[in-house]
DNA sequence: TGACAAATAGAACGATCGTTCGTAAATTGC
DNA sequence: GCAATTTACGAACGATCGTTCTATTTGTCA
């Protein structure tokens, strides 16, 4: 690959490290050419807009995503255990990848859900991609007659979004040790349809 | 009260329905005076600075949110009507506050999870306290029998917090007509520990 | 009504925003 | 190793950012 390309994924980088801390709003030219050591015009010149920029950062970050969670994920046999492997690498999956400071697609589905242009339309299709993933990692459970036969993958995926929502939150804001035990709780009961959960 | 004050919550008012649309990061103190009709510095002046601004619109959102979801629950019995009042009061406490475009807690849990300083902490207060009223409401039913004597309030808490987020994300970026159908379905079988969700 | 205080406006500041343009340096292909 | 092309830089632009001043208007209360 050119030399372009090269200096191109390294500001990707760079910025998908900085959505993750302040999100896409802190993504500004300035800041990320001063991160990356490159010219507020070298860097502009390889997106063209700030706009280009964001939707590459996007892009990458789900990319980022989908090589984290769902591909290793894929080791596990279909059913619960691929299931539960997507989950517990969710999780991890932006220590694991980096990007400690939270998941910039969490952080972009909130400030373009009201924003509307192209950005919002990326982001849009990026996360009904995942959450079609998701559905049918469950759809196969169903299959393999690890969750009842009835069951609404699509509620499923529903409630498992939810859970990594609230362990972002529980984990992020609020900096609970007890985060991760708490959403493998839900999750787990998520799956069981297990009795109250115990104290 | 004088006409400072009047002003003043005018422009919360305001404050919030910009937050609502575009986070806290959109709220500045350019637009937020042409949208009230103030200068600049005339709007300024009220608060000291952009930060005490942000930490007044944190703190009206949530006296806005108390008064539209958890006040009007007293009405209902304590035990499972008042947490599912709770609940369905939360789904649609944004239209219910002339709060259209999002909850403004929610995009300021995002935008200050990793950036410290006293808005942050002002948010943890305010979500701290959140989680508390929430987690009281689930130990009144566990109390009143309505759910089973060894359960976790805060599990509990943290489930719903989910189910919440969940609605957030698929009815505001996703535009999914039935979120609110599925928001109630993961809560419902939140609380009867049921079997999976049927198709 | 007149004195005092509170509230608002207006202009200006340095900084940063996204973007454009012309030019220099580095890389590529022959 | 030369020519062509890609890549990066530096300076400048108008706009907007938060903030600070000084006036001026407005409201309050004796």
């Amino acid at each position: 690959m050119g030399k372009g390309e090269d200096t191109r994924s390294k500001i990707l980088d760079a910025a998908l490290a900085q959505a993750s801390e302040g999100g896409f709003e802190s993504l500004t030219i300035g800041t990320l050419a001063a991160h990356t050591g490159l010219s507020k015009s070298g860097l502009f010149a390889h997106f063209g807009s700030r706009e280009e920029l964001q939707i590459a950062a996007i892009d990458a970050a789900a990319e980022r995503f989908a090589d984290t969670v769902f591909v290793p994920a894929l080791k596990a046999g279909r059913g619960l255990p691929r299931v539960r492997a997507i989950f517990e690498h969710w999780l991890r999956w932006t220590e694991d990848s980096g990007l400690a400071h939270g998941c910039p697609l969490h952080a972009a589905a909130i400030e373009f859900d009201d924003r509307p242009g192209p950005v919002r339309e990326h982001l849009v299709a990026r996360y009904e991609i995942l959450q079609r993933n998701l559905e049918r990692a469950f759809a196969l459970a169903v299959d393999a007659g690890d969750l009842p036969a009835d069951s609404d993958p699509g509620q499923y995926a529903f409630a498992a979004l939810g859970i990594v929502f609230a362990y972002y939150h529980a984990a992020r804001l609020l900096r609970r040790p007890d985060a991760a035990d708490r959403a493998r709780a839900a999750f787990d009961r998520l799956l069981a349809g297990a009795p109250a959960p115990a104290a």
